[in-house]
RNA sequence: AUAUAGAGUUAGAAAAUCGUUCUUCGGGAUAGGUGGGGGGAGGAAAGUCCGGACACCUCCCGCCUUUUCGGCGGGAAAGUGAUAGUGGCUAACGGCCACCGGGAGCAGAGAUUUUGAAAGUCUCUCGAGAAUUUCAAAAUUUUCAAGCCUAGGGAAAGUGCAACAGAAACAUACAGCCGACCCCUCACCACUUUUGAAAAAAAUUAAGUAGAUAGAGUAAAAAAUUUUAUAAAUUUUAUAAAAAAAGAAAUAGAAUUUAGAAAAUUUUUUUCAAAAGUGGUGAGGGGGGCAAUGGUGAAAUCGUGAGGUAAGAGCUCACGCGCGCCUAUGGAGACAUAGCGCGGGGCAAACCCUAUCUGGUGAAAGAGCAAAUUUGGUAGCUCGUUUGAGCUUAGCAGUAAUGCCAAGCCUAGAUAGAUGGCCUUCAAAAACAGAAUCCGGCUUAUUAUCUGCUUGCUUUG
RNA sequence: GUGAGCGUAGUGUAAUGGUUAGCACAAGAACCUGUGGAGUUCUUAGCGGGGGUUCGAAUCCCCUCGCUCACC
């Protein structure tokens, strides 16, 4: 789990997003996010009943959600509420299978939602 | 020892690292944060098919306080819905336990049939046949242990339904059978009565006659007289009785005597004809009796057999089945057995009736704190919320479900919702699957491991 | 969490507990036409699954699977 300080909790905020906020989707995977005032990022994960109906599965791509997450967590541009929306079909990935997909979404730099620290570093991301 | 229907147990372990939630401890003035320790999904958490706990609300009753408000306790009329063998268990249940009834039916056992083998017996054409017994196999069938299935009140309150087929689906009609009983018609037979005809016999009358013939045969009858009696007149008369006269005579009557008809009438018998009546037989019709027969159907007035009858029928009997406001025995009861009685279709998972249960709403119940913004209240937060019809072990009661009691234990509590990622070993780590107020059941999904009541087979004693 | 409804050929749909489950479109074959279309004729294919009640179940009852909707 992430710390309760970047989690979306509120029903309102996610209202919020997913009328004003802008959004990326591919076929497994989408994603809404909106510019806060914070001076951290939050983070929501939906899991649709209708996406998958076993509740094992749901969860546990929910884990593997959080856990990449995680893991990004310093990458990712301070201030923006970001909410990830499961699509039919991503139950059958892999763990390596969809963290290429979130890679591959939070790469999309139109958005600049990653930082340009790597190149400041001049490391090869 | 092995296999196993059914039933039940368990649900990974150890290690490293990144990370989460609850709790506890440490330092710290507090908060935030940080460090250490400990706990952290299931047998079904699922489906939501039932039942309860808990909370508030509606209505009614009682008590307390009271102008009211309110508090405490008890209860739920109608309707709706549910349940339905009996007894028990339970907080409650549509659940569980034990039993009863019903059903299907494996093994086993019995019976029948067939086939084969063996044994002795009998027969004769002497190498075949016959039946019997035993064994084995197969088929059919009966009874069916254990185990399995069973929504199992009422069709002797009422309404309703049963396609097609069938005469007919609960009402007795139709076809048909019968000809016992009643009525009518016809035919035949028998009997009785009446009438008529014919024949025969007998009797009566005619008639001891007619008529004919042939005999026999002699003194009777009558008259007169006398006597007696009676009656009337008084000499006599009448009647009756007796006696005598009367003989070869009197032409001695053919008077007498013997034999002897017919017509007619009546009766009986027989035959024939007609009418009426009675009875029988046969045929037909109507009334009547019957529900056996009708082959269809899932189901046909209980089944089979015998008696019985005009024909038939539980009409009677035997065996078997069903039912009961009945009796006895056994049982706590469902019920069982025996007797007695009845007389006998199905469907209530069709309406319905009976009994029992059921007031309503569900954690979005409900209680509290409370920002912007003073009251109230909204957002929000906290509680409810995991110590409970709890778990483990032992004992006691009970066939069991379960209950009582003792000791020990505390074993998830999240709230955008906690168990994951990467990796090592254990052979393989898996199947179904994720708590959301809690609990008891039911149902469904599913893998591996273990237990082994029962049953089968084998071995040993 | 609570409540309601639905499931029938490939698709859409009908049905009183009782005929061989009907209709339309689609699909296939044949005919027709110079060819195609249209038309005509014929054929194929079905009650979500399991169990029960009943003589008989798409229909009645129970369990289950799937789908849809409503409340919040």
């Amino acid at each position: 789990m992430l710390k309760k300080q970047y989690r979306l909790t509120k029903t309102k905020d996610f209202e919020k997003i997913w009328q004003k906020g802008r959004s990326f989707f591919i076929k497994e995977i989408g994603i809404k996010f909106l510019a806060n005032n914070l001076d951290c990022s939050r983070f929501g994960i939906i899991v649709p009943n209708k996406v998958i109906r076993k509740a094992v599965l749901r969860n546990k791509i929910k884990r593997r959600l959080r856990n990449m997450i995680k893991k990004r967590m310093p990458l990712i541009k301070e201030g923006v509420d970001c909410v990830f929306l499961a699509r039919p079909g991503i139950g059958e990935l892999t763990f390596q299978e969809l963290e290429e997909r979130v890679d591959f979404i939070l790469k999309n730099s139109r958005f600049n939602l990653i930082l340009n620290i790597f190149k400041k570093l001049g490391i090869r991301y």
